[in-house]
DNA sequence: GTGCGCAAGATTGTATACAATCATGTGTGC
DNA sequence: GCACACATGATTGTATACAATCTTGCGCAC
């Protein structure tokens, strides 16, 4: 197998890389993450593969098994609920801040970023939209203003990747863009009552569309499905 | 330099028992931390230091400069504003759903928690009782049984001892143990409005001992107060 | 005497080699 | 034929060696 692209590959880049791949379904969850073969695939030693690896497991996209290897992270239906508590925590009251604070060059941004995901959609770049959904939610925590709830929530939209990997229920996803569009008019009219309860309403949606039942999950080994 | 202890170390436990050192002000902030010394200190190589300085750069407890090194984070006052604006989200919903599920052996926990503090008080082992102050926060996540909410909570509340490293005002610390046993009362009365309202007071009394003007910071090092 | 440039030392960044651990398959005994 | 034990292979955990980068001190030119 040949390397990836051409790159000074860093563990950071290569962290975000998979990140990024994660978030868009193209590793789905309980992949294995073999340290030799991204070594190969990115054409970098396993040093710099573990150190990207280990970032990814601090920010539960990656769950490392002690002598066993790294493997894309299966939110339990436990898991699942937390990260969405925790959205619900933090996502509503600073949607408020980000409205307040609003500029016209946000609302520019994040009008690109509904575009670019009604275009993956149309493409049929269903992973891509799905990362251009997540991100909107990022950029709202970044017009804020509030860099260490980004980094929080950044990580939980992440997990909800994970989370809709594995218990998605509608086939609909066109609710969703609703949602945004909803998000940002209130944006426009600097509006932090509506934005606030636009979000929470969204999120709870959100959650509504997950099938959070406790049945088995799906393993996709026989083993992992054993060993739990 | 001998080894610190007779121990199986690894990159977990150390980068926890650097994280308790930095939580007790014992590694103060802008502590520079090489790789070498510290791989001698503990007796291990610099491979297992590394992988427990770059976890604790990813909970902003540790800045990581390239080719220039580990250094105890400094948090800026905007991040010191924050960390604690996180916290006020965070926290007084947690301490509701705590109240809500408190039982009686978390109730014990919580006086032996309060207990610690005031004999490490006494002892004058003020490191000690300001990291036991921050684990009755973090008790109370995992009394709320929210584990991902207590993960990111337990990361603000070892930021926020970095902060107080730089910023603390008053001299007088027995305020804190006051609302530490207001919100016991609330627990031990399962008043789940009492809590969230005290949590968030109790927050903000602590910025409010906080110095945030944004005036020059205080440097170790002359380098580091020019490089900034 | 001051300022620039270069070289030496120190420290981190990366790769490789070795050790430890786990999974798997085979063989032997019952 | 089944179960247990052991050996083999594969994969991760750790240490060491080398390369790259930055800091620092010296020396030379002006």
């Amino acid at each position: 197998m040949d390397t990836i692209k051409t790159q000074q590959w860093t563990s950071d880049s290569v962290a975000a890389d998979l990140e990024r791949a994660i978030h868009e379904h193209r590793l789905p969850p309980a992949t294995k993450l073999g340290e030799d073969e991204l070594g190969d695939a990115y054409g970098i030693s396993r040093t710099t593969v573990r150190a990207a690896l280990h970032a990814l497991s601090h920010r539960h996209l990656v769950e490392l098994r002690r002598n066993r290897g790294a493997f894309v992270a299966q939110p339990s239906v436990r898991e699942a609920r937390e990260v969405f508590e925790a959205r619900a925590l933090l996502e509503p009251r600073t949607a408020r801040s980000a409205a307040e604070r609003m500029t016209d060059a946000a609302l520019d941004l994040l009008r690109a970023n509904i575009e670019d995901e009604h275009a993956a959609l149309d493409a049929n770049e269903n992973g891509r939209a799905l990362f251009l959904s997540g991100q909107f939610h990022v950029e709202i925590a970044r017009i804020a203003d509030q860099t260490t709830i980004e980094t929080f929530i950044s990580e939980l939209i992440s997990r909800s990747s994970l989370i809709i990997a594995l218990y998605w229920r509608r086939r609909a996803a066109l609710c969703e863009t609703q949602a945004h569009h909803a998000l940002l008019d209130a944006f426009a009219r600097r509006d932090g009552d509506s934005a606030e309860q636009l979000m929470k309403n969204h999120l709870l949606d959100l959650v509504a569309s997950l099938d959070l039942r406790n049945v088995a999950q799906p393993a996709t080994s026989l083993r992992e499905a054993l060993n739990r």
